[in-house]
Formats: structure tokens, C-alpha cells, sequence
DNA sequence: ATGGTGACGACGG
DNA sequence: ACCGTCGCCACCA
């Protein structure tokens, strides 16, 4: 189990017309801290568009799209993927994480993590 | 095994 | 609100 998957696992917790932040994702896989990992995580599943992992729904704490060289186009990909999804970009090209912000209201779901709520109350 | 890198994030001016 | 800078540490060569 390395943390990839576990990143994965959270990713795909993510439901349509909702993002989460890199750090939120770390956080949940885990990984306090290790925003930067996710970015890097994500970045090797670039491709599957037609796969399990809705990638695009990953945004850096500011709404914004990380645009970056090295992601050869898939960075606008994810902005037309959301606007698709319903989500609605500023004029500044900036998504109010108020407004779409993924709130986990229950433990996500990991391959064999522990949520751990089993005390329930 | 060691060292550099990075789809990030928080802080200070 | 903006930009520059350091830190984080798993991954990759």
C-alpha cells in the first residue's frame, strides 16, 4: 500500500461538480502536509480520462488551476472537464472553494485504512 | 543507499 | 491582494 493509492482512494471519494485541494486530499489520505505529493500522485494518472480517478476535481488552495509545462495541455483539459461538471470559473479563472468545496461529511473510504469511527459516540 | 525535484502550502513585506 | 521564499518528504534516477 504505498501512498499513491491511498491518494487515489480519496480521489475518487470526490464527487462530480465538487473539487477538493491538494492539501485536503493529502490530509485525508493521510498524509498531513504532503499537498505537494498529490500533485505528483495525480500527475502520474494524467491520462485516464475515461478512468476510475476523476483527477480533475484536485485544485491548489487557492481555486485555481495549476498550470504547468510538464502537464502538456491537461491543465486547460481539467478546466473544460469542470466547467462540464457544472462548476463555474471567475473571470480571474478562480473557483469558489466556498461554494464547491468537497465536504467529506463521513470518514472516506480507504482500501484497508481504518475510518476510524468505530467508537461511534 | 543518497540527493534533487515538485499538478503545494503557509508566512512576511 | 500580490509576490518571493522556505519547508514538507515520497518518488525517481
Amino acid at each position: 500500500m504505498t501512498a499513491y493509492e491511498r491518494i487515489y482512494a480519496v480521489t475518487r471519494q470526490i464527487p462530480r461538480g465538487r473539487v477538493a485541494t491538494y492539501g485536503q486530499v493529502a490530509e485525508l489520505s493521510g498524509l498531513p502536509g504532503q499537498a505537494r505529493l498529490v500533485g505528483y500522485a495525480l500527475y502520474r494518472v494524467v491520462d485516464p480520462i475515461g478512468g476510475d480517478i476523476p483527477w480533475q476535481r484536485v485544485v491548489n488552495a487557492k481555486g485555481k488551476i495549476s498550470y504547468a509545462t510538464r502537464r502538456e495541455g491537461s491543465d486547460d483539459l481539467q478546466r473544460s472537464l469542470l466547467v462540464a461538471e457544472g462548476i463555474d470559473f471567475s473571470p480571474d479563472d478562480r473557483i469558489d472553494l466556498k461554494r464547491y468545496r468537497w465536504q467529506p461529511t463521513a470518514p472516506v473510504a480507504l482500501p484497508d485504512g481504518d475510518p476510524s469511527d468505530a467508537s461511534c459516540g
